[in-house]
DNA sequence: TATGAATGAGTCTTCATTCAT
DNA sequence: CATGAATGAAGACTCATTCAT
C-alpha cells in the first residue's frame, strides 16, 4: 500500500521538467534525475524505459493541460469575441505561471528527441480550436483565412508575448490588451 | 598565398551551422563536424576556442543577414506599407531559401550555449526596425503600441509562417498574402 | 554481499600507485588504470571525482602509513638512542620493501597536483616526531636546533639511502648503520 | 649576422625552465613555450629535436652549474672545513637565488624524461667532489664512510634546507649555520 | 632559419543504460 | 518495485609534431 501523495513515477516527471528547462537537455542527465527526484538511477527505468520517454511523457501531458484550457471554452455561450479573448489570455497565463512549462517547450518542441508519433498525437488535442475559427470564418465573424495558417498566427502572438514577459519586460495589463487587441484586429472581419 | 576560394574556417562553420539544423546540437560531435567540413578535429580548434564559440560565431553571422535585409530598406522612399510588406516577404523568403538557418536559430536561441554578450550584440541590429515603427507611429500610420511588444508580434508572424511551410504545409502565395495581411490589419491605424 | 577480498576501490588505488611509480603521471592514462585494475573507465568515477582525487587519496594513505610507523615508537620505555635509530631503520626499510610507494612520494610530491589541503593534513601527521626531538632537546640529549630543520635534515638522511639502494648501490647492513650513525652524530649533543 | 645579445635558442631553454618550475611539465606545451619565448612553434624544432630534447638539454646545463661551483673549490688553499662549508653555502645559496632551477630539478630528475645517458654524463661531474672526501678520510679528516652514501647525505642536507626556505620557512643566517653544523658533525672525525 | 596552419592520436571525463542484489 | 555499483561507448578538447611557404 502506497500512501505517498506524490508518486515516485510523478516526481520523476516533475523533477525531470524542471531541470530540463533550468539546464537544458545537455545538462539534466539520468543521474541528477535520479538525484534531486531522489531515487536510484534504477527506479526510473523501472517506471520508463529510456530518457526520451520521459520527455514524450512530459510533452504530451503539457499538450493535455493545453487541450484543458480549450476545452474550458467549448460550450458555454460566450461571444466570439469574449472567448477569443478568454483563450489568449488563459493560454499566456498558463505559461507565465509555469514559465519552465514555457521554456520546456521552447528547448524541447525543436528537438528530435520527441518522437514523430507523439508530436503527432499532440496536434489532435487542437481540434477545437480549428473548429471554432471555422465557424466563426462561415459566420462572418472572422477574416476568411487558411485554417492551419491563423491558428498558427494567433498562437504565435501568445508565445510571442510570453517571451517578453519571461525575457523580463514588465508586461502590464494594458500592454496585454494591446497584444490581444494586435490578434483580434488581425482576425475580425 | 592561399588560392582555395572557401578557407576551412568558413568550410566548419557552414558544415555546423547544417549539421546542427539536421540533427541537433547533440547530434554534432566534434568529430562528425570535423569529418564534413574535411579538416582534422585539432584544426577546429586552431580556428576556434571550443564548441560554442563556433556556434555563436554563426549566430551572429546570421544576425548579421538579418541586419542586411533590415538595411536595404534603409533609406528609400517607398511607403510604409510598401516597406511593411517588402520586409514580411523578405524575411520570409530569407527562411524559406535557407531553411536551415531557420531550424539552426530555432535549435539554438534557447539554449544556454549562447553568451549573454552575443545575444546582447545580436539586438543592436534590430534599431532600425524600431525607428521604422516608432516614426509610423508618431505620424499615425501604426496604431500606439509598446515597440518591443509590436516588433515581438510581427516578427513571430513571420517565424510561424516560415515554421509552417517548412513543416510541409504549401504556402501558395495566397496564403503568404494572407499572412502579410494579418500582420498589417493588426498595425495599421 | 561483496565477498570480494579486496574491492574495486582499493584495487584502482593500488594499480594507480604503481602505474605512476612505473611510469610516471603522464604515462598513466585513466585508460590503462582501468585496464589493469580490471574494471571500466567509468567505474573509476563512480569511486573518484577525479583522477587528482585518486592521487591525493594515495597520498594521504601513504602519509598515514609513516604516521603508523612513528606511533609504534610512541609510549614506550626505550632509550632516545633506540627510538632514534629504530624510526631511522623503520623507515628505511617500510620504502625499501615498498618501492613502488618511495617513487610514488618523489613523483607526486612536488607536483601542484596535491591540494594544498591535503598537503596539510598531511603535515599533521609529524607531531609526534617533533615532540620527541623537541623533548629530547630540552634534556639535553639532542644540539639546540630549528626543529622544523632538524626533522627535514634526518627524514632527508633517510630518503637519500633510500634512493641510492632503489639506484641499484648496494646497501649492507654495514653501509645502514654508517648513514643512521651519520644522522645520529649529527643530532646528538 | 645575429646581433641579438639572448638567442631563440636561450630564450626558449629560459623559458621552458621558467614554466616547468611554475606549472610543472604537464602545464607547459610546447604552444606556451612557443608563445612565452615570442617564437612560432616550428621555430622550436629547429632548435631542438623534441620537448624532451630541451628538458634534457636544461637538465645538462644546470649540471654543469653545479660542477662550476665544485670546480671553484678545487685548487685551493682552503682548509677542509672550509672548503666544506664553502660548498655547502655555495650550493644552498646557488639554488635560493635561483628557485626556479631548484624546483625544475624536483619536478624532472625523477620523471622518466631524462634519458640514461644524460644521467650518467650528469653524474661524472661530481667526480672532484668524490676525491676531495676521499682524501679527506685518508688524512683521519673524515669518518670512514662509503663515498656515495656520504655524498648523498650531505647534498641531501642542503637541498632539505632549500626546500625549508622555499617552502617559507624563514632561514635565518643562524639556521643555515646550524644545518651547515649539522653535515660538519656528521662527517668529521 | 622562421612561420603558424594543420594534423590526429590520445586525454580526461560524462552519461544512458544494465543487472545482481 | 527499489537500489546503486558497474559498464563502456562516445564526447570535447589537448598537444607534440610536421610541412608548405
Amino acid at each position: 500500500m502506497n500512501i505517498r501523495l506524490v508518486t515516485k513515477k510523478d516526481k520523476i516527471l516533475k523533477v525531470t521538467l524542471e531541470l530540463i528547462a533550468k539546464n537544458g537537455l545537455n545538462g539534466s542527465p539520468m543521474s541528477l534525475i535520479a538525484k534531486e527526484a531522489d531515487v536510484a538511477t534504477g527506479t526510473i527505468y523501472h517506471h520508463f524505459k529510456s530518457k526520451s520517454e520521459i520527455i514524450n511523457a512530459i510533452y504530451l501531458n503539457k499538450k493535455n493541460d493545453f487541450k484543458r484550457i480549450l476545452d474550458h471554452y467549448d460550450d458555454n455561450c460566450l461571444t466570439a469575441e469574449e472567448k477569443f479573448i478568454g483563450i489568449w489570455s488563459d493560454f499566456y497565463h498558463y505559461f507565465v505561471d509555469n514559465p519552465l512549462i514555457f521554456v520546456f517547450t521552447q528547448q524541447i518542441s525543436f528537438s528530435p528527441i520527441i518522437t514523430e508519433q507523439v508530436k503527432a498525437e499532440g496536434e489532435t488535442y487542437y481540434q477545437s480550436i480549428f473548429m471554432f475559427f471555422e465557424k466563426g470564418i462561415k459566420n462572418n465573424i472572422f477574416v476568411e483565412m487558411d485554417l492551419a495558417v491563423m491558428t498558427q498566427l494567433i498562437f504565435g502572438n501568445i508565445m510571442s508575448l510570453v517571451e517578453l514577459k519571461l525575457g523580463g519586460l514588465e508586461v502590464s495589463n494594458n500592454k496585454l490588451k494591446e497584444a490581444i487587441s494586435y490578434s483580434w484586429r488581425a482576425v475580425k472581419k
